[in-house]
DNA sequence: TTGATTTCTGTGCATATACACATATAATAC
DNA sequence: GTATTATATGTGTATATGCACAGAAATCAA
């Protein structure tokens, strides 16, 4: 075997990769979560954003972005999405240079129907792992964190 | 506290997500690959799928999907991207209903010079963990996965 | 106060992701 | 052999992601 075909085999170009594992597991998880959201027209990822929001209006872009460890842009917009969708809106009380967003009715609406389809699918995800390893997981994630 | 107040609360809106600290996890650990990469013009996300045609070419796009786990025309779509880069190339030989891609030799060449790099990410990746904490993450990831 | 710097946001661009729909080819049933 | 079905791919649309760059507003230093 020659070395160029060596760097091309199994054991070169696919050890057992962790970040691919986490990541189709969390892919898993996503659909499952969009697949309970669908009937209520939101997804999976804008589920976090919306909560936020929730929690801390008014709030700017980059607390945000910040609180769920996004880029900045992208939560932008994510944020003009989910106003166009009519759960958010911008508060007119926010200075000059920030904008602030708060909660519609609409959007407070949402999240009592969806918090229980939410409570749903985690239970489902609960059940796949003990306590322990849940607590486990969440260590070794933070864990891994730490290389960035 | 209302009934409305109460739902919208942290305790409701944000219980700690197994699946958001998974992804965030990921998050950091691809960013670290796409800033080892980036002086190759590579991705962290084309890299596994360089690999995959690498191992098994001539390959449908199909087959590169199914083996990664990912959407069908997401990698349909990669591919294109990867083609137009020019480190594979449509093999001729493929019957009319499928596309075979096959790796070209800048696309090896790539290969040769990305592996030490991404070897030191994984090395970093990996002293963040025992083996023994490795393999227990597997282990819970495929646990999660179940629930598709 | 003015000039430099920092902070907040928007935008352009490329790629990625997911789903629905459309088309072409292959395989199968009859 | 033709009709049906299954398979492989492409395309449209919407959203997501990341980075570089640009402009506006606030802050700070002198």
């Amino acid at each position: 075997m020659s070395e160029t075909d060596e760097m091309l085999s199994a054991e070169a170009t696919s050890p057992v990769c962790i970040n691919l594992q986490m990541m189709r597991s969390s892919h898993y998880i996503l659909k499952a979560y969009d697949e309970a959201y669908r009937p209520f027209g939101i997804r999976a990822t804008q589920m976090p954003v919306l909560g936020a929001v929730a929690r801390r209006q008014p709030v700017t872009i980059r607390q945000i972005a910040d609180e769920l460890e996004s880029e900045r842009s992208v939560m932008s917009r994510k944020l003009q999405v989910m106003e166009k969708n009519g759960w958010i809106r911008e508060d007119p009380e926010a200075s000059g240079k920030e904008k602030m967003f708060v909660l519609t009715r609409k959007g407070k609406e949402l999240i009592q129907k969806i918090l229980p389809v939410r409570m749903d699918v985690q239970q489902r995800l609960m059940s796949a792992l003990t306590r322990d390893e849940l607590d486990l997981l969440l260590t070794l994630c933070n864990k891994l964190k730490a290389i960035s």
